[in-house]
DNA sequence: CTGTTAGCGCTTTCAC
DNA sequence: GTGAAAGCGCTAACAG
């Protein structure tokens, strides 16, 4: 290590240059303008420029408690859905002097774990999580250690915590029910893994409905994939777009898994809309640019991320109210992919 | 706020606990386990796992002047090639146990100024910065801290600091030219204002040369653009476009101001790559489902990450040579955009 | 209004 | 081996 190291500058030295007490300048560091005289608040001011101080966020999180940073802990941070949700909660963290510590599951309930524990070693004062939903008793000591937790994307049945999410159901039915009037009499809904995530439940449940309702004695067909098993899925789309009968359409349960689906059409030679058509959810400024542009479901994910942050600076402000959802809109962006 | 906040167990109840005193409990954190008796480390570890002890970071902080954070900081978090660079060194950082701080500057010189300080004040311990050049002083300043710098992407002029980049000038001649020698007579480069930004003056320098070599007489088309002006982008695009002489093919400085070229191109009915060519950097997974593929430069984003985490691991381990600039090789993909 | 004092939860001499 | 004590930089009574 350098040891030229210059001493960080600290309350006692401001003090000692402004010629006052460390409590007088910790009053004004606080903001207690009033209950210093003019002249005092002058000179601390002049002391705090001159050596450039900045109280260390470590000393008075020791003695408060309060560390003025919020954890994100999200399944995947590439996921431009986790991006744009980050940003929204930067935007407020910001306005309110607050960082962020960001990590990844990877949706791996042993990970999340972990992460939490870090976080909670850091003295998050909130955390904004889309939860694998394995760790609710983490989450519950979090909360008892007065840590503001709100639930992004996933809820989690049980769990009575705020959360934000998107109209999902409504939204889906909506699609898909786009897609029947549309012609298509088989539409396919790709899905990875339910494992219980809200979602994704929501979105099979709605679109079940629906095309048990339109598409009276065919069963609905859902394929559970994996979007990381390329070969599998090009068989699953496969097996579906060969069917030899009806016109057929493809609704993805999110951005990434649709990226793969559009990837495999591609390598199956399959024209869209003209072979197939196809939907999906999350919005990234290519899909406009994708064959005919991709129909979509947009989600607010910024938005997500700024509601998230807000409801969390209330409850550290002292909101006790009853826990909430809420839900926000996603929109449907017409193109020409179906 | 709420009263019944289970006080958070400390390391004195671990003491209490175990039935030794606190001093030997931190001794055990700290994996001194052959200065403690066989069986008090036993009674020690039984208490820490029966309480779910985890030791305060703020207060070991406080005491040894480490966080255990490392900072973050980059123009724009929802740029893809941001978001695999945080990848890269969280995986770097999750296995030395270190926690992110991961902040956004919007390339405004003022609020990265702002996030320095702030960034300070939690004593990271490391910093991982795609700067906008404009606050070396305060780099300085955290440097005689004794945190560990080191730039991504981004060189400064005049500042000795840990760099990982990609080779720019190799691999913009060796595009450049290929299009060249695919016929291209006319080649635009796209860039958004070089403001010293070292990539950007790189790749604009690096096509200068060959397009003045290749192309004797005519000058180099080098627009300086805003990709969010829309409007402004448009004319550009445009006038290049119906330049009436020659094969034309645009190359695009970085992924986002490609997306924008490329609705531009799409706005104005050009078919690529008859009408015309184009290439970009940076590689996303979309680029290869646009138009016919789009051909690209692909940065090792994810591994630059990596290796500037690591970096950053061996300084905190007592590494004090020359600071390095560490440079990556980008990799030409071809698709059918040329 | 302002300084003194006592910690926050931990690490680290320094004795025993 | 192990505990007592001091102190990291700050805040919060409590006097005055």
């Amino acid at each position: 290590m350098k040891d030229k190291q210059a001493a960080k500058v600290t309350i006692n030295e401001v003090a000692a240059h402004a010629g006052v007490s460390k409590s007088t300048v910790s009053r004004y560091i606080n903001g207690k303008l009033d209950a210093i005289s003019p002249k005092k608040v002058q000179s601390i001011k002049k002391a705090i420029e001159e050596l450039n101080y900045r109280p260390s966020q470590m000393a008075q999180g020791l003695k408060v408690k309060k560390s003025k940073v919020i954890g994100f802990l999200v399944a995947d941070i590439t996921n431009p859905f986790s991006v744009a949700t980050l940003r929204g909660v930067e935007e407020v963290c910001d306005q309110y002097g607050y960082s962020i510590m960001v990590c990844n599951t990877d949706n791996s309930p042993e990970k999340e774990r972990e992460m939490l524990y870090k976080l909670k070693a850091h003295y998050i004062e909130g955390l904004i999580i889309n939860t694998t939903g394995q760790n609710n008793d983490v989450l519950m000591d979090l909360i008892s250690q007065d840590v503001s937790i709100v639930l992004v994307d996933r809820k989690v049945p049980g769990l009575k915590l705020d959360a934000v999410t998107t109209n999902n159901r409504d939204v889906t039915s909506q699609i898909v029910n786009m897609m029947y009037d549309k012609g298509y009499s088989h539409v396919g809904l790709f899905t990875e893994p339910m494992k219980g995530i809200s979602p994704r439940e929501e979105r099979v449940s709605a679109y079940t409905e629906i095309a048990l309702e339109r598409n009276a004695g065919r069963i609905p067909f859902v394929y559970e994939v994996d979007a990381k098993d390329k070969e599998a899925l090009l068989q699953s789309v496969n097996s579906f777009l060969t069917m030899n009968e009806g016109k057929k359409a493809i609704l993805g349960n999110n951005g990434l898994l649709m990226l793969k689906i559009i990837s495999c059409l591609y390598e199956l030679g399959a024209s869209i809309p003209e072979d197939i058509g196809i939907a999906g959810f999350d919005d990234t400024e290519w899909y406009k640019l994708i064959g005919p542009g991709i129909t979509t479901i947009a989600q607010p994910s910024h938005e997500m991320g700024r509601v998230a942050m807000e409801r969390i600076i209330k409850r550290l402000e002292g909101d006790e109210s009853a826990p909430q959802t809420i839900e926000l809109e996603a929109e449907l962006v017409l193109r020409h992919s179906l």
